[in-house]
RNA sequence: GCCAAGGUGGCAGAGUCUGGCCUUACGCGGCGGCCUGCAGAGCCGCUAUACGCCGGUUCAAAUCCGGCCCUUGGCUCCA
């Protein structure tokens, strides 16, 4: 049986084929660390969880890197709040490290499968100096007054995961960067300075008590001088770190596609001349009222709340309970269901293996019924494989869904595997 | 405006690529019953005449084709 997957390159539900057949290259992007994670980040981590388990449970060896963003102005602005015990930090490295812990934490707590390695931005400066420097080099990039910008009509390919034409695309950044781009779409491979007090007053929460201050961030020194990493460039240089050039499945939320996605194709095949990456697969966004969950909207569930709530496997049946790529909608009582559903799931897997086992002089097996668990294990397989992983051409049609583990075909046995 | 994902019974949510008995799946809810010392859990049956709208193709469409309407997301930080 041939996993199929929904790549979000092509529209289509691929067959799918890893370079090298026994391993898998995943490359998960992670969260910028700026705040707690709450659920909707919880959803789809569930969901890179499950394909990672289902790569596994199909024989392959996962390689899953997940970064973390380190570097970033809304984590500037954070610099100095107190939150509960005492301040977040005294610098952005600070807040990030407070943020990073309680990610972790976080992780933890939900039963992922550990990513083998979390690189930070931080961390790897270096390697997104070399990467710029060489785009400039190639004259994909250009720099402008202490910035570097990606030369969008540089790359012939520009758009298409997205699908966007490069006329229709607005303008990329903030509007002080804007007079410095040849084209509109062109974006920050590299910034020159820290972050402007404007910027990070932006992202202030004012509502909190913080000290005020001005912070701007850590500076890197650099070929065009003092400055940050732009916002894309740190995906490839570190999937390219740990898992070479080309990897075979790259996943982040829908929320993702245009333009970090995009931007990361570029910037990255513009340096290698190979794919970047042979199936990308979007998770759909939560919602909460209608709206997308996010921090910037404030309408959050943190995952550390909702775990203690509702727990952690009621939670990952809420999430595993609508496709991966369809939005899914917050509510108490879905999760409350979930709760049940779950207890119902155990309960029954429970029963079923004590009576297989014999260990229970009450239940007695049904002649049929560890053929029964057979059959429901061998359609739940087939699911994941073929109708779980995507719907049709979306380009061709107009609507896609897809079930990487709809608990309906799922036996107990293979839930209680996830 | 451009791009993307969706619009299925009271709720939630499969099915759409590979038209056809589609089982509107699995649930929740509701109704009736069984089991049970009580409660809980469990079990059985029923309920819901659906597939955004309008056309088209076909012996046959939720499924294919065309047009339209609506929702959400992206184009600004974003899982």
């Amino acid at each position: 049986m041939t996993l199929r997957v929904l790549n979000t390159l092509s529209g289509e539900r691929e067959p799918f084929e890893p370079a090298d057949p026994d391993d898998v290259l995943l490359y998960y992007c992670g969260l910028t660390v700026s705040d707690d994670p709450h659920l909707g980040h919880a959803r789809t981590w569930v969901h890179v969880d499950t394909i990672h388990r289902w790569l596994e449970h199909l024989g392959y060896d996962v390689r899953h890197v997940e970064n973390v963003t380190d570097v970033n102005e809304k984590i500037v602005a954070r610099v100095g709040e107190r939150d509960g015990d005492g301040t977040l930090g005294d610098d952005e490295r600070e807040v990030a490290a407070t943020f990073i812990d309680r990610l972790l934490t976080d992780m933890r707590s939900l039963n992922l499968r550990r990513a083998e390695v979390h690189p930070r931005v931080t961390e790897h400066v270096p390697e997104i100096i070399d990467l710029v420097e060489t785009l400039v080099e190639e004259d994909y990039a250009y720099e402008s007054d202490g910035s570097v910008y990606f030369d969008v009509t540089a790359f012939p390919d520009y758009g298409e995961l997205s699908n966007q034409r490069l006329d229709d695309v607005e303008a990329q950044g903030p509007k002080a960067e804007r007079a410095e781009k040849r084209h509109p779409a062109d974006f920050a491979l590299w910034k020159a300075g820290g972050v402007d007090a404007a910027a990070i007053a932006e992202h202030r929460y004012d509502d909190r008590d913080y000290e005020a201050a001005a912070p701007t961030g850590e500076t890197w020194e650099s070929p065009w001088g003092e400055g940050r990493p732009g916002w894309h460039i740190e995906c490839s240089a570190m999937s390219m770190t740990y898992l070479g050039e080309t990897l075979d499945i790259h996943m982040g939320g829908r929320d993702l596609v245009f333009p970090h996605h995009e931007n990361e194709i570029a910037q990255s095949e513009a340096v290698t001349g190979e794919p970047f990456a042979r199936y990308w697969l979007h998770a759909d966004l939560l919602e909460m009222d209608a709206e997308k969950m996010s921090s910037s909207l404030g309408n959050f569930v943190t995952v550390h709340e909702a775990v203690e709530r509702f727990g952690t496997n009621p939670l990952r049946m809420f999430f595993l309970s609508a496709s991966y790529n369809s939005t899914q909608t917050y509510s108490d009582a879905a999760v409350e269901e979930a709760i049940e559903r779950w207890g119902r799931l155990a309960t029954a897997y429970d029963r079923a293996a004590d009576a297989l086992a014999g260990a229970d002089a009450r239940t007695t097996a049904d002649s049929t019924l560890g053929e029964r668990a057979a059959e429901s294990h061998e359609a739940f397989a087939a699911a994941m494989n073929d109708d779980g992983c995507g719907p049709p051409s979306r380009r061709s049609r107009n609507s896609a869904r897809t079930s990487w583990a709809s608990p309906s075909t799922a036996t107990p046995a293979a839930a209680r595997r996830r």
